[in-house]
DNA sequence: GTTGACATACCAAACGGTCGGTTTGTATAC
DNA sequence: GTATACAAACCGACCGTTTGGTATGTCAAC
């Protein structure tokens, strides 16, 4: 559990992984400019207001970045990517038990959420809602950041039913697509309606879904 | 399968419930703010295409709509609201085996999408991830949506069980959970990859799950 | 003559972006 | 040690455009 000081320092949960924020220009930038767009969207996002956050002129701010989109891009292969390198795929990389590691997952981050985290929700699902039917180029980003994603996940639901810890009646492939389209749709759920209950309510089943997926002799 | 001449005239999948496009002014005006909303999100929609798109002065929007905001609640109202209550609510009203019904539904919109519909996505998910997070009065609406349509697909499980088609060793309110989460993380996904296959994957993922809630008898 | 249904001209504010200039740092020459 | 040269870092005024919104006017219906 985090004191009060560090989450006002912080971001929340969401970049809680981000261990030390940047010192430099312009990580300091790109910092803001998360905050920023996780909150009001890409588009709606206002120069002016990531430069009052970063505390910086603009003209440093367009000294690092070409253009609003260019900030988007970073976003996506800086702090997005690393976001889901850190928090969801490292876990997953040598484990044969992979159903044990999600539902850890699961457990840990509802336990670490805040009400504030939940009412934000994903950041990616809302660039990715906003941004992918209207820019192809935000579009192959984002679809590779899921397919890097699903790839993972995938290699280590082979791993577990090669080690006898999944079920092999079903394709890794299938079970990845359903546990990933469930977690972000608990997200989405539970941002709607800004409560916290729902997102456990919500990993509870998903967690009683990955249980059924072991063996039955395991269980 | 719908011809490509009315395509052009309806706004695909997304509002073919809407069986003929309103005549009105107003009506004119909130079918093209809808696709407006639907494609740029909320904030960046402009109030520009909207008049142009629907063909009517700008003096016109003002006089049916106070604000922006007033669309937005409209659109919530007697759009979206008139779309979940017509293609998700109403099959389930009556029936005792909402599992059959929600395959078929299911089964239904996956093969009546094009590829278009499934880029642009579940309007009210967009919607949701913009808006629920900055404006509370939006927020509320957003969330009565989902409380209604939840309490509906709930009752219907409720007289499943009864009725002996719907397993009893889950609670109805964690399956309604698992199953509204899963149909908008599908979406969700596979809008991020523009992939209608990667819908039909996922489909086909939460069809598995729903053939798992039957009671094992009546397999 | 009053009301509803528009049309048109206009407004201040905010937008993303640019550009000429200044400060700061660093490497090289003497 | 210090003068010279060059570049990167940064500043802030300014630009054209678009934004949501308003005020005034017109015109047909009743």
């Amino acid at each position: 559990m985090k004191s009060q000081a560090q989450k006002d320092q912080d971001s929340g949960w969401w970049l809680s992984w981000y261990q030390d924020p940047p010192q430099d220009t312009r990580g300091v930038i790109l910092f803001a400019a998360f905050r920023e767009v996780h909150l009001n969207g890409f588009q709606a996002a206002s120069i002016q207001n990531i430069i009052d956050a970063a505390g910086v002129t603009k003209g440093a701010l367009y000294h690092y970045f070409a253009s609003k989109h260019e900030i988007g891009y970073a976003l996506l292969d800086e702090i997005f990517s690393k976001y889901i390198e850190t928090t969801f795929i490292a876990p997953l990389l040598e484990t044969d038990d992979p159903i044990s590691v999600l539902i850890e997952h699961l457990t840990e981050s509802g336990a670490q959420m805040s009400e504030e985290d939940v009412a934000l929700g994903c950041p990616l699902d809302h660039f990715s809602q906003e941004m992918a039917p209207i820019d192809s180029e935000f579009q192959q980003r984002i679809d590779a950041l899921y397919q890097r994603k699903m790839g993972a996940l995938i290699s280590a639901l082979k791993r577990g039913q090669l080690a006898g810890n999944v079920k092999n009646d079903v394709t890794a492939e299938s079970i990845a697509i359903m546990i990933n389209a469930t977690l972000h749709g608990c997200m989405g759920m539970a941002k709607s309606t800004r409560s916290l209950e729902t997102l456990m309510q919500c990993g509870a089943g998903l967690i009683h879904y990955l249980e059924q997926l072991r063996p039955d002799n395991s269980q």
